[in-house]
DNA sequence: GACTAATACGCACATAGGTGCGTATAGTCG
DNA sequence: CGACTATACGCACCTATGTGCGTATTAGTC
């Protein structure tokens, strides 16, 4: 894997843009941790380790392709458990999965067969 | 271990409160994790598991010998870690290890030999 | 077509606090 | 003295983010 090429995302890039896309809308953001386990329950998609998924996180918020910042104190403190990073697609992120969808003719991203 | 007799303290509540003792006047205060590990090092001591020592810090500060409070969310993220829940040894927490101490005429608490 | 270098990944572990469950223990009561 | 029971403990695991190290991969370059 040589000096990427701006503009290709990875299947995990791929995934985390598609899932972050749906629950965005719902919920106004999503975390590192809920993310793992749901691309984990999609067995066949592009998920790995946490390890893996919160580097991806932090390159793509390097790239624009997120954004980020840590949950209140308070909120985390009344659920009695550890903060989290919220994290949201951008612009630039939601533009460059649907291009990345576009390139790809066979299947979706999450792997579902076409009808 | 039946009904405790108030005024008893168990090995590893004379540890926390000697080891707090001895770090708070340099600290000001310390935090579980950290104790563990000190507790853990001084082999020979009372220090057993993770969990009865978070376990024992929660039950002394019922009790009123010790006193908490998490750490400001801005220390923790400028040192990139979880926030720390910060312990204080109070005044009766005091009282009691002194008066613990005074009964026990063999050895201290750490378990050095007399001199 | 072979080689090299950049990159991403998997695994294990760190940091910090905390809980659930089964077992060991030790006062107290009959 | 034995049985009962409250209590503390050990172990394993959870929540959440993140890093270090060695390996696999792969896109460019020659």
């Amino acid at each position: 894997m040589p000096r990427r090429r701006p503009g290709v995302l990875l299947p995990i890039e791929l995934a985390i843009l598609d899932a972050g896309l749906t629950i965005q809308p719902r919920e106004g953001s999503f975390f590192g941790f809920a993310l793992a386990r749901t691309l984990a329950e999609r067995d066949g998609s592009a998920l790995v380790s946490q390890g893996a998924l919160y580097r991806a996180l932090n390159r793509m918020e390097v790239a624009g392709l997120l954004e980020s910042e840590w949950e209140a104190p308070e909120t985390a403190e009344a659920e009695g458990r550890p903060r989290r990073r919220l994290y949201r697609v951008t612009g630039a992120g939601e533009a460059a999965f649907r291009a990345a969808v576009r390139s790809e003719q066979r299947g979706t991203v999450t792997g579902e067969a076409l009808a």
